[in-house]
DNA sequence: TATTTTCTGGATTGTCAACTCCATTTTTGC
DNA sequence: GCAAAAATGGAGTTGACAATCCAGAAAATA
């Protein structure tokens, strides 16, 4: 049962020190690490204690249970994931960005060696069915993300530099849909072909809206 | 350890009964439609023996560990994707059939609420890294249903339907991953519009390739 | 029919992983 | 400097779940 003292933990996060705070973050990385490598459920919080070097204790000290362990990795993929595409992300405003932005997610893919899929999208699996606060935040991960790509299109359709017949909103949603289909397929096949021949196939398509 | 009976039943397939035959198909029916909803790691085996109405016992008569019963359940979702998806997918050679490809698998995605993604591409998150063998089973898959899709479109590229300077290869591979991200996207948000933007601009891109 | 093989029931075991407890040390705020 | 709060160590508990075992029923085969 909780206590309204752990309620107060979750929902208020109390005081935590700079040290609390480092080791906090330890635990949130490893957990992050290890689960984008194996999935939620091969992951043993034992697992992420060796890692982060943290007794069990200390990893019961900052997150109630496993689920709230998980949902702080969801929260901390979604800024690292936003964070790794940056500066291009918040700029893909012009056919140039969109093509660099594409070059620097094969990039990626490629450097880690296809060996796994993206950080956010390889949970929905995991978590879809049974825990609604996790999924609700995968969504929201995905919209902001969605929408970043999606600002950059409407700049452009503002612009003129995309005829009005086309509909930036639905090509955000089809790029952000071919990334995560391209880096599932890239993963299992551990290549990137799948992943560029989405991206290509949307980009080419946005550019077929050029004025 | 391994007794080379053991290795003759799961090497060869020592003879089944029709009973027994159904009573593995039940099982492996009950483990796909859980592990689809639920994920490989939230389904333990005492779950599918529930849902099967067999026992222990008649669960390890018939594969001799979890893991193989996984195995099972890809072979056995395999086919059922694929079937799912006749006779279009087997005769996608015109932009008529493709267009009608396209509306069934919305059919069938509405018709599931978005409850799970894809009963195939569902299943890489939870083996990627462990389970070579797994993972080389899902590898067949999607290039069995690559292949379907290819097949289609070269028979057009070759009928000269599709401009010379169109890959239908590419274009193929690019389908399966709008549509691989689209039920990945659409099972997270509850909704079916990633993969109708993912799979259309896909298709409008095939389009523009029309002679 | 006799005998071998396949199939089934269900209790049991062993392992592993999530989580708890309590004592102790360190840090903070007054 | 001194309470109070936060952080840490690590053994211990609990439950779930994969897998085993032994015995017996049904079915195939000769």
């Amino acid at each position: 049962m909780k206590t309204s003292d752990d309620l107060n933990k979750t929902l208020y996060k109390l005081k935590l020190t700079s040290k609390g705070q480092a080791t906090r973050n330890r635990i949130v990385e490893a957990a992050a690490d290890l689960m984008s490598e194996r999935g939620i459920g091969r992951t043993s919080v034992e697992d992420v204690q060796r890692l982060a070097k943290v007794s069990a204790s200390q990893l019961y000290h900052y997150f109630s249970d496993k689920k709230e362990l998980v949902r702080a990795v969801i929260a901390h993929q979604t800024e690292a994931v936003l964070d790794a595409q940056q500066p291009y992300l918040s700029k893909l405003d012009s056919f140039e960005a969109l093509q660099s932005w594409r070059d620097l997610i094969i990039e990626i893919q490629t450097q880690r060696q296809c060996k796994t899929g993206c950080p956010i999208g390889s949970l929905v699996g995991e978590i879809s069915e049974t825990e609604e606060e996790a999924r609700s935040e995968l969504v929201s991960c995905f919209a902001q993300w969605e929408a970043e790509i999606s600002r950059g299109l409407h700049e452009m359709y503002n612009r003129g530099e995309l005829r009005s017949e086309s509909n930036p909103a639905s090509l955000a949603l089809a790029l952000l849909t071919a990334l995560q289909g391209g880096l599932l397929l890239s993963q299992v096949r551990r290549e990137v072909a799948p992943l560029a021949a989405g991206l290509d196939a949307v980009l080419d398509h946005i550019r077929s809206f050029a004025t």
